[in-house]
DNA sequence: ACCTGAACACCGTTCAAGT
DNA sequence: ACCTGAACACCGTTCAAGT
């Protein structure tokens, strides 16, 4: 049974979405290979580095053809476009943030790449590279807590404490949610608008 | 050997600062206390509810005490504090923003408290109850994002990449950081002010 | 009520040996 | 070059049986 990098990195991804992450491991990976575990030790240097390569796979499809900001092209409506596709990246897979975040700028390499690409095309449109930096930092880190949070199963107790519509201000701001039908889309974009307004305003200074 | 569930979080905190979040596991703790490790199982549902409680044991020292903000302190110099003392509980234990993270908003209830508090503090100083919320929940998933990538690691490849210094933007901007001595605090503080804000620009609307 | 002892069904990783 | 086979040192979880 000969096997490569790739199809390893495919299996995994499929399991990942089946199974989630925890379920993504090295021996049902080389099961659906019909080959044994360590087998996989040849193509891969060891499970963090499938980690990687997985966080590498959920980006790729969504920023290998992603240009950088063009001229005439706002900065802000640039950075939030990019942001919400970073999000769609995040949510094409189960646990995507949680992959992408475990990876981080250290290792997946498309991550890395887009961060480059963001500081780049904040710094054309006038930005010094200290504030290309913080504006995109920021808005990375926003992104990655925003996701995770958003993915994280809901537990037994998010379920009760909704069920039980405590006097808390946290279920007050759930139902009003559902009474204006505020999609969980809208709180990202108004998160992210404070976040661009903040750097506007910076920029004026 | 009796034992009980404070000593048991205890163990684990300890566990986690020697080594790491992947070093805790419920046969250390268990040997650590001269017991078996079917025995945690009387004190403790499994090894997700002890993770909780980690975050709980985390954030409580930090916020117990915490007040909300008084009617004299405008709210932006509140919430500022709120984070920063937010990131430093994060930091005080190696991989604090994982195991927070890990737990949620639906886990643990320290956090689920703080929002409630925050929440509350920013409605008192003029925040509609949706304005509150958004510009809660962007600031906790901005301190999510920044400190769990701040906590990630250094990995081979992120030292390779410093040590060969290419011709990269982010490697000119750890430069640029070491030139000017900015330190992280500086970047976290920064991205702060930027969320705070837009918010204050969002409130005049 | 609280723990032991032992099992069950898994993990990642290594490595001689095969082809 | 690439995989088998088998081992090593771990995991979380369950549960009868002890005290």
């Amino acid at each position: 049974m000969k096997i490569c990098r790739e199809q390893i990195i495919t299996i995994a991804l499929s399991l990942l979405d089946r199974e989630g992450l925890e379920g993504v491991t090295l021996r049902k990976v080389a099961a659906q290979l019909h080959v044994h575990a360590g087998a996989l030790y040849w193509h891969v240097q060891n499970k963090q580095e499938l980690l990687d390569e997985l966080a590498n796979a959920l980006l790729s499809p969504y920023f290998v053809q992603w240009e950088g900001r063009t001229p005439e092209q706002p900065w802000s409506k640039w950075l939030q476009a990019t942001c919400e596709h970073l999000r769609e990246a995040m949510l094409s897979h189960r646990e995507g943030a949680r992959v992408i975040a475990g990876a981080g700028l250290g290792r997946a390499v498309q991550l890395a790449q887009l961060m480059e690409l963001i500081v780049q095309s904040l710094m054309s449109a006038g930005f010094s590279l200290r504030q290309a930096f913080l504006t995109c930092s920021t808005a990375l880190s926003y992104v990655y807590g925003f996701v995770i949070e958003e993915q994280a199963a809901p537990t037994n107790a998010s379920i009760k404490q909704a069920r039980s519509s405590e006097e808390t201000l946290i279920s007050k701001i759930q139902h009003e949610k559902r009474i204006h039908h505020y999609t969980t889309e809208m709180d990202f974009r108004a998160g992210l608008e404070l976040i661009l307004e903040g750097a506007k305003q910076q920029l004026q200074k």
